[in-house]
RNA sequence: GGAAGGGUGGCUGAGCGGUUGAAAGCGCCGGUCUUGAAAACCGGUAGGCGGUUUAUCCGCCUCGUGGGUUCGAAUCCCACCCCUUCCGCCA
């Protein structure tokens, strides 16, 4: 959550950072500064009252430590006291609620560096790579046909046992998704990245930390037998808030982790999009990167971090490029949003693959996560998270960007080590 | 799932109805001593919120979480969560 301090200070700012999202949180934003306004009011009254309280039963204790009987009006009037601040205080309880709920509901303050856009249209192209870009001399297949005819994937099996937006993969299939998974965990860990195996359940208060939670309920999948738990759309949620309420070391920064875990999405709201194939399944595989940095360096630490995500498309020699996500187009935790997409052949255009994101202290906020600065002083450390990448939507540019006139796909030089064939 | 013990400041740990927001130690910051450092000694050192200021004061809240008892709760009662140990079950 961004600091409400700021919101009272300058609302024009923060008003700003909204409309430029598109506006769809002003409603939440002005009714806010309005139960803002009333919670202080009433929390005003209230502490005036238990101020009262405390001091009567500061004369009261003076009578009692003497082992002497408190005169009868003091007693009386503090009893007259108590009734009036449990009046107060619920209503004040009510206010509390309701500003820290739509607090929770506001999203982070963009980045000035961030261009300002309309729609996704107006994302903006940082970089491009596609010296591995192929000319076919035949049709290239989406990467569901291929792997359906190599037998490595099986989509009917998949939605037999779990319905739609599932996948089965199958033999070599299954063992190049485990190469990649290995694969990119080598080279984070090479790269200073702390390897993580995170639970997959989590609570809600973990999913409040990272902001997926009040806002994002309907996305998640939540376990029927306990209410508290839900599985995780990303490991981005476990890495982040394994420092939930607590004061890190300023030596210890950055701490840098990588993770894989199996991803669990609802997709509501998708219906009808990419349905086929590997792009966009209710459970994924993806390799996480997350950052947990010093304000001052949180904007190096997002480049850093897009390029140790880049390094795994350049190895993999599979062209893609790199988008700097505009004011519209950025989620709610993100201050600043770098995407990383590859190149599809079979759909003649790029596709997500990676998502970098400086959250600044809006998480932090959340987690209640703190260090110590140079001045002795308390601060909220910044997060960052992107993946490293999403194992599936690897799978299918290699498939796709691999294939081979005969059906077959040839396995990129660099996983051969881990799959043990260089051919489906 | 059952039984017992326990959750206190950045950390360790005392307190178990009335100036206790909390002893002591560690750590950290400042000072003395020293050529410098260490040691020793002296002093300081929780966070959040509201008001007032813009840097000063006042107030409220916080001893796992949420309720309750009381004029007053870290301290008593209830529920829940977590940790440790033992038993049971189990991949």
């Amino acid at each position: 959550m961004i600091d409400i301090k700021i919101i009272r200070n300058s609302p024009e700012m923060v008003k700003d950072s909204i409309v430029k999202r598109g506006g769809r949180y002003l409603k939440t934003f002005e009714e806010l500064i309005e139960k803002d306004e009333k919670w202080r009011q009433s929390l005003k009254e209230v502490e005036e009252l238990r101020n009262k309280r405390n001091e009567v039963a500061k004369k009261i204790s003076s009578y009692k430590v003497k082992k002497t009987e408190p005169p009868k009006e003091f007693l009386d009037e503090a009893a007259n006291i108590k009734a009036t601040i449990a009046r107060k205080e619920e209503n004040l309880k009510v206010f509390e609620n309701e500003v820290s709920q739509l607090l929770l509901s506001i999203p982070n303050i963009i980045d000035s560096t961030v261009p300002t856009g309309n729609s996704e249209e107006d994302n903006k192209v940082v970089y491009e790579d596609i010296s591995n870009k192929r000319e076919f001399s035949f049709k290239p297949l989406s990467h569901y046909e291929i792997g359906e005819k190599l037998s490595i994937l099986d989509f009917d099996c998949a939605a037999k046992l779990s319905g739609s937006r599932f996948a089965l993969l199958k033999g070599k299939g299954a063992k190049l998704e485990r190469a990649l998974i290995q694969f990119m965990l080598d080279l984070h860990t090479q790269n200073g990245y702390t390897e993580i195996f995170p639970p997959f359940l989590v609570t809600r208060k973990t999913m409040t930390g990272t902001g997926q939670l009040p806002k994002f309920e309907e996305d998640l999948y939540k376990v029927v037998s306990d209410p508290e738990l839900f599985l995780i759309p990303t490991a981005e949620v476990p890495l982040t808030n394994m420092y939930m309420d607590s004061v890190i070391d300023e030596e210890l920064l950055p701490l840098k982790f990588t993770a894989y875990t199996a991803c669990f999405r609802q997709e509501a709201g998708s219906y009808g999009k990419d349905t086929k194939g590997l792009i966009r399944n209710h459970q994924f595989n993806k390799v996480e990167l997350v950052w947990i940095t010093t304000p001052d360096y949180s904007m190096t630490a997002l480049e850093k971090m897009r390029e140790d995500a880049e390094l795994v498309l350049k190895l993999l020699k599979l062209p893609y490029r790199v988008i700097e996500l505009c004011s519209f187009d950025l989620g709610f935790a993100s201050s600043k949003t770098y995407d990383l997409e590859v190149w599809l052949p079979s759909e003649k255009r790029f596709r997500e693959i990676s998502s970098c994101s400086n959250c600044k202290d809006f998480q932090a906020r959340r987690m209640n996560t703190k260090f110590k600065n140079s001045m002795g002083k308390l601060e909220y450390v910044h997060t960052l998270n992107g993946s490293g990448l999403a194992v599936g939507r690897t799978f299918a540019a290699i498939l796709e960007n691999y294939q081979n006139s005969d059906g077959s796909v040839t396995v990129p030089e660099v996983l051969r080590k881990y799959t043990g064939f260089d051919k489906i």
